[in-house]
DNA sequence: CCTACATATTGACAGACATCGATATGTCTG
DNA sequence: CAGACATATCGATGTCTGTCAATATGTAGG
């Protein structure tokens, strides 16, 4: 399991891979292999409280509201955003633990 | 630059990034966002000195000797792998640095 | 309920990419 | 130099993906 890869001490490299694991972290490393949401992860998760409205995205980061939206979706459903809907708004997060996750797979 | 992004402390995507900076990370993060390359990384850095002939590579990832190639191409030129010809064998290795690069952008 | 606004979905399209078979290039050995 | 073998390149193909305009859905406020 991925899970397991992604575990503890050195990186999760350091012995042969499987190709499902390998599969399911390519999904999750293809997920933040993008420009755009990149600089997405990056402005919500130097926002205040950690969180940002879906309305203050679109503007900085120079591509349609669609795509925005898109991104967006693409990033929660791999795990790294949290979306809450309060009211009109949709704030997002990022989940610690994923980028984590990457990081201890490479550390 | 994308080098003062990768940095040092808390992680490099704790202020928001230029498009510029998203784009060379991007690029990075690219090429070990596929599951044979991943796998050929792994199988690589476990090897004994940390280094793996081309020849021994096609056969435990399970893809044809080209795509094998390609991928090899696609990690090197990335700055991920290192190739070294010895006689009639390809040799590569992996840079830790690239590798740290990651981590600490997530870490 | 109707209007205004925020966000998501749909459909279309162009460009990127993983993969393969065939072939070229390179290197050693006899 | 010829044959064997390792690796790279080429050309083709099917699939994936980022993007947008248009539209739908959802959520207040008056």
């Amino acid at each position: 399991m991925a899970d397991q890869v992604i575990a503890c001490c050195s990186n999760g490299l350091a012995s042969p891979i499987s190709r499902d694991d390998a599969e399911a972290l390519a999904q999750l490393l293809k997920a933040v292999s993008d420009p755009v949401r990149l600089q997405l992860v990056s402005i919500i998760a130097s926002s205040p409280n950690g969180e940002a409205c879906a309305c203050d995205l679109t503007e900085p980061v120079g591509v349609s509201q669609p795509t925005v939206s898109h991104h967006l979706k693409v990033l929660t459903q791999a795990g790294i955003l949290t979306r809450e809907q309060r009211g009109t708004w949709a704030w997002f997060s990022v989940n610690p633990d994923r980028l984590n996750a990457i990081s201890q797979l490479f550390g």
